[in-house]
DNA sequence: GTCTATATGTGGATAGAC
DNA sequence: GTCTATCCACATATAGAC
């Protein structure tokens, strides 16, 4: 709107223009999702030219790109930090909370309130084209984290491990997704948008089942098993499915 | 199920067009998600003419209701089948392992399977259009069970209810909604489609979380970390977006 | 670098012949 | 009830004037 495009000579208005188009679009894809948002939404709420996305980024789908690599990049810098302070020389002594703390953490309390939405609502999303860039941008970080996890865990099996590690992840992505769901249930007390209680709640969730014993009995020689975490109290029989 | 078809002989044909819309679009919403599917998509899958679809249903949405009810029924059924095997008048007795199987393992194994990934990932999906069917067709039914963990759990106060139900929500979506994300990590041979695997490997995960000590001191008094680690120098407070 | 104008395709939905 | 033909709004993307 307001001219001051004049004083404009420098590529400070260009990479001024990228960011805009970046934040308008970040918030609209958290809303309604990367599908049915277009690319005129976005240029209408950045306040920026129609054609602007096309010589930024080139499509619709480079935007998204770009969103989480902007992201990304310092949250999961702050995870590795993290991970850096959990992991040593002495594997008796790590800490699962910890771990997950460092893992989950980062992805809460950094970045926008629309990009953790964002992030939580795209991860399940199976459109082609955000898979595509959902698996470009999430890279190796996770398996760190499942390293670590495995050397604090030693009791647990390769399997036992992948189906652990999908609880945390559903735990971790729905509550960054915060659809209402919950609130519907519970009333409108309550809100999954809290970082701080979301770690001071779930980390000690996911913790107490990571640390649980494990479900098929051990057959070969194991490590010792963490002692300190309650066992549950309620854990009485299933009857199969 | 050919006699149960027999039986409404008069509108075999319709409802057979219809079912052929149902089924078509079920497994295109899943695999590339609603908003990036379209009526002619579903209706060339099919093997119907474009128009049936309005004809039939009157929109595109409406489909994606249809087929959320449909499925759901038998669903949610069972799981209230199995919920009343749970609860009884000896509150002391509630397995909270039985009643998490109940509302967990009905989603994993009835229906098709298309259903259950189509389910999952539209679970956090924030297009409008989407969201307002999800708000529709998931019902009561959570209420139940949450009343029922919450007298197998008196220990927990609303607020730590609140952060378990989301954990329990997101690990179940997660697994229903079956990205390949975990494969890419854990390798191809570990895979979430499996309903056996995961009713017994995440349920007693998630009966460990829900059955672990309350975070907040039962008087009401906070603490700082329930865990037996020392609480993370990283989980400090950061401003928000 | 920014804009207008437009190319080109597809979206959901409908009318009306059969 | 089914199909053809079509409406029209809007999609992504580009060309070319400024």
């Amino acid at each position: 709107m307001t001219k001051a495009a004049a004083a404009n000579r420098h590529e400070a208005l260009s990479a001024d223009t990228r960011d805009k188009i970046l934040d308008a679009a970040e918030v609209l894809f958290a809303e309604r999702g990367y599908s049915a948002v277009s690319t005129r939404n976005i240029t209408d709420k950045a306040g920026v030219n129609v054609a602007a996305i096309f010589y930024h980024f080139g499509s619709k789908q480079a935007v998204l790109d770009e969103i989480f690599k902007r992201r990304l990049e310092p949250i999961n810098r702050r995870r590795e930090a993290m991970l850096a302070e959990c992991i040593g020389p002495d594997v008796e002594n790590y800490s699962v909370a910890d771990i997950l703390t460092a893992f989950i953490a980062p992805t809460l309390d950094l970045g926008t309130s629309s990009f953790k939405l964002l992030a939580g609502r795209t991860s399940t999303d199976p459109n082609p084209e955000v898979r595509e860039v959902m698996f470009s941008v999430y890279d190796s970080v996770a398996r760190s984290f499942f390293a670590a996890l495995d050397k604090a865990c030693p009791h647990l099996s390769k399997k036992e491990m992948f189906w652990r590690a999908a609880c945390v992840y559903g735990a971790m992505m729905y509550i960054r997704a915060d659809n209402s769901r919950l609130q519907y249930i519970f009333g409108d007390d309550f809100s999954l948008s809290n970082a701080e209680e979301a770690v001071r709640y779930a980390i000690p969730f996911l913790t107490a089942g990571m640390t649980s014993p494990p479900v098929d009995e051990p057959a070969g020689r194991l490590r010792k098993m963490p002692t300190k975490t309650a066992p549950s109290s309620n854990t009485k029989k299933r009857k199969g499915s």
